[in-house]
DNA sequence: GCTCGATTGTATGACGTCGTACAGTATGTG
DNA sequence: CACATACTGTACGACGTCATACAATCGAGC
């Protein structure tokens, strides 16, 4: 824990800023995941059965696009989800490649506990931090991920 | 790609700047191995190769704690590198628990270029971000590790 | 209508990390 | 010296993610 508050004073000259938000991401998978504990739910699972309370029916390629994984990947989580009845498969009555994610009602009340987790986990996050701050963190993430992506594409 | 880029603007209300900060991290990841696969290494490796070319022997625990990762985890990273003989395993002299994880030769010439492809890339990212701009997403970065870790400890 | 490329979801194997348990060793206490 | 406690590195199983390959299906062009 000391070696993580202090470690902008005994980092290596390499992987500055870039480690410091890395291990930031980190420990949010972490304390999310810790709040979501009591619900049995990972941050992967609570964020798609949150994103589709909000906003419906969705495909399985859409949830992976929206939710920055790939679509192996969310097939297990969308299999793990519907296995425990928060979310079922419907078929698309136009495209029979596809599935549509539906929310169950249990998923729907399951959801709703959920937002109430991160609701108060945000809160708890932003003390000390004014609003000011936060946009200008936000702005140079979006502005650092346009750099990442020109550097990953050579 | 476009879904990266624009994501502030049609994120669900949960998850904003916490997503998009992983999402940043990902990317990091993403950037620096695609850099680093020329020298067959990834993130994990290169770090590690440089810091002990930085810092010299050090323990396997020390590492460990000093790149955010768990023991089991680092062993298995320096096994791979001594195995390709960038890295040596010493006994320590005072304590016959631990290895003295030290650089070889080749360790060091593979560092230097690590370390080029590291100033180069973090150079790329610095386009348009100004140091103070830089300086105040080091300060709000390290100002949430401080509320993520007592989230954490509830 | 038929064919070809693109797309969706799935199966499979690989990889990296984690948590736990364990043996060997060190350190402190009586 | 004996003992208990703490610590180091490793073995093992589990989990989540990824990349690839594949069958089924769609849509466009002839």
């Amino acid at each position: 824990m000391s070696s993580l508050t202090n470690n902008e004073l005994d980092a290596p000259p390499w992987l500055r800023v870039e480690s410091t938000l890395m291990a930031t991401a980190r420990l949010i998978r972490e304390a999310f995941d810790a709040r979501l504990k009591p619900l049995d739910l990972n941050l992967t699972q609570a964020s798609l059965l949150a994103y589709v309370a909000e906003f419906g029916a969705t495909t399985q390629t859409g949830l992976a696009e929206k939710m920055g994984t790939g679509r192996a990947a969310m097939g297990t989580v969308v299999d793990g989800l519907e296995k425990r009845g928060f979310i079922a498969r419907h078929p698309d009555p136009d495209d029979r490649r596809v599935w549509r994610i539906d929310i169950t009602d249990d998923g729907r009340e399951l959801a709703a506990r959920v937002v109430g987790v991160d609701e108060v986990l945000r809160g708890e996050l932003r003390h000390g931090i004014g609003r000011e701050e936060r946009q200008a963190l936000s702005w140079v993430l979006t502005r650092l991920q346009v750099n990442l992506q020109s550097a990953i594409n050579q």
